[in-house]
DNA sequence: CTAGTATATATAGTAACTATATAGTCAAGG
DNA sequence: CCTTGACTATATAGTTACTATATATACTAG
C-alpha cells in the first residue's frame, strides 16, 4: 500500500472504513494512540490504508479488556518482538473470551428452551410423570450449615459452576430429604443442584435421577409453599403413592421473568413409589 | 431457592458471587435495574440467591451491547413472553459476536505466524523462490480510478472482507502489471489482494498464484522504493530471467510494529520466467 | 467495651466516547 | 465570482457505566 494510486483517506473516509465515529478518531489522535500519517497546513487529517491494520489491532486489544492507556504504552514502543509478545499474551485472553461467549450462547438457548417449555404447562395441575435419567451437579451438603457456612458453600458452588463452565442456564434447584419434608421443613435443602444436559467428563458429585415423580407448581412466594405441598400430599394419598427419598424444588418463573413475587412459579418434584 | 436455610446475601456477599464491585450493585439498585429483594430498617441490602440469574442476564445483555437503560426497559415490563422475544433477538447478536471473536482469534494466530516468519528473514538478500499455489481475494480493478473511485473501491473491498470474514490478518497487498512496472510505475496497482490460506466456498475473484518469484525487501518509505526495484532488476538480468506478468507488493513491517516510516519493510515479489 | 470489619449515603472522579457549537475549506453549479 | 452544501477543524460540554473517596453508622469477636 502506498502512494501513486493509493490516495490518502480523509478522517471521514477512514472513519467509515473502520466503522467508527469520526470523533473517536479525533480522540485517538488527541491521545496519540492512532494519528494520521499526514496533516496538511489547514490541519486536515490524512490516513493511509494500511493504518487500518493498526486500528484493527487496537480494536482487538480494547475488546480483550486492555485500556487505551495500556495499548498506547505498547504503541509508543513498537517492535516486531514486543508485538509478538503482546500477541502471545492476548491469545490466552481471547480463548477465555471465546469460551465465555460460547457459554452465554448456550445460556440463551437454554433459556429459550425452558421458557417455551413453561408456556405449555398448566400450573394448576398435579401430574404423575416418569422422569428420565438426568445428571445433576451437586453442591456440598447444606443440611446443617450456619448462615456463614451456607454463604460459603453457595459461593463455592457458583464459583465451581463458572470455573468449570457448568452453568448452562438451567435453574439452580434444591433437594430436600424425605425426612425433612415429612417434618414440614419443605425447603430445608440438603443439596443445591443444577442440571447438566451434556455432562462433562472429569467432574465429581454427579448424580443420576430417574423414576416416578409427582409434579406440582406453586404460584406465589416461597412463604406460602405449604399450601401446594399439602395439595401434593393429598394427591399422593389419592393415588396411593409413597413418598420417595427426595423432593426437588426449582424456580420456573422468578426475578428473571416476573416483577412481583406473587407471580413466581416454583416447580416441586416429589420422588414417589407406586404401591 | 428460598427461605429456611436460604439466608439472604448481603451486598458484599452478592457482589462477590457476581464477581463485581459492590459499588456497581449500589449503582444498579439506584437506577432500579437490580434491587435487593429486601432492605432492612437500617438500609442494609439483602439479595436472594436466585437474583444471580437476573444478574447473569443483565451481564449478558450488556456484553451484547445493550445499554443499561434498554435493559431496564425490559426489566420494568417482565413477562415470559417478552423475555422469550428478547432472547430470540439476542441469539442473533451473540452468534455475530462469536464469529467476531473467532475472527479475532484467527487474526492473532496469523499475526504470530507472520511476525515469527519475518524474524527469520534477511531483508538485504534477494532470493529466487518457487512459490506454491496461493489463493488471493482480489479487489475490483483500480488501474485507472480517480481518487474518489479509489476510496470507494477500497471501502467496498474492506467491507467485503469484513462481511464475508475474509480478513484473516494477512496484509493487504497490491498487484502491479508488468507493463506498468517496466514503465517505472512501480506502485500503480491493478488490484489489491489479501491471501486466503483457507479459502471459503462461494466467493468470486479468487486467483491462484504459483511459479518462480524474485523476492526482495525494501526498507524505508514507499517513496524510496525505486532503489530496491533497481536492485531487483539488476539481479533479474544477472540471473538471466524475464519479468512475468505481475509484481506483488506487501508490507512486512508497517504502522503495526514500527513507529518510524524509515523502518517499514515492504516485500516485493516479481513473477519471473527462467530463460 | 473496644477494635476491626462490615454496612450505608453522598459526592467526586474517570475512561471512552459522543454530541454540540462555531468556524474554516473546498468543489460544483448558476 | 459567488453562493450553497458538504465536508473539515477545534473546543467544550454531556453521557454512560462505573469506581473511588469521605464520612458516618452498624454488627461481631475477643
Amino acid at each position: 500500500m502506498n502512494k501513486k494510486n493509493v490516495k490518502f483517506l480523509t478522517s471521514g473516509e477512514f472513519a467509515k472504513l473502520c466503522k467508527i465515529n469520526k470523533q473517536t478518531l479525533f480522540y485517538y489522535d488527541q491521545i496519540g494512540l492512532l494519528s494520521p500519517i499526514y496533516k496538511n497546513d489547514k490541519g486536515y487529517r490524512y490516513y493511509s490504508l494500511n493504518q487500518i491494520e493498526l486500528f484493527y489491532v487496537i480494536d482487538l486489544l480494547k475488546d480483550l479488556g486492555m485500556s487505551l492507556k495500556d495499548i498506547q504504552q505498547y504503541a509508543q514502543n513498537k517492535s516486531p518482538e514486543s508485538f509478538l509478545a503482546l500477541m502471545y499474551q492476548q491469545k490466552d485472553e481471547i480463548v477465555k473470551k471465546r469460551q465465555e461467549i460460547e457459554m452465554k450462547e448456550k445460556l440463551i438457548e437454554t433459556k429459550i428452551t425452558l421458557i417455551e417449555e413453561s408456556l405449555t404447562v398448566t400450573f394448576d395441575e398435579i401430574t404423575l410423570q416418569h422422569l428420565p435419567e438426568a445428571t445433576l451437579y451437586l453442591s456440598r451438603n447444606i443440611e446443617d450449615t450456619t448462615d456463614e457456612e451456607f454463604v460459603e458453600v453457595i459461593t463455592e458452588f457458583i464459583g465451581e459452576l463458572n470455573e468449570a463452565q457448568l452453568d448452562t442456564g438451567y435453574p439452580i434447584g434444591g433437594i430436600t430429604k424425605r425426612k425433612h419434608v415429612l417434618n414440614g421443613d419443605y425447603s430445608k435443602y440438603t443439596y443445591l443442584y443444577i442440571e447438566q444436559p451434556h455432562p462433562k467428563e472429569g467432574h465429581p458429585y454427579f448424580k443420576a435421577v430417574k423414576g416416578d415423580f409427582l409434579i406440582g407448581y406453586h404460584i406465589g412466594e416461597d412463604t406460602t409453599l405449604t399450601t401446594t405441598y399439602e395439595k401434593l400430599f393429598s394427591e399422593l394419598e389419592r393415588l396411593n403413592l409413597t413418598l420417595g427419598d427426595y423432593v426437588f424444588e426449582e424456580y420456573v418463573y422468578d426475578t428473571l421473568v416476573k416483577s412481583q413475587k406473587e407471580h413466581y412459579v416454583t416447580k416441586i418434584m416429589m420422588q414417589v413409589i407406586k404401591n
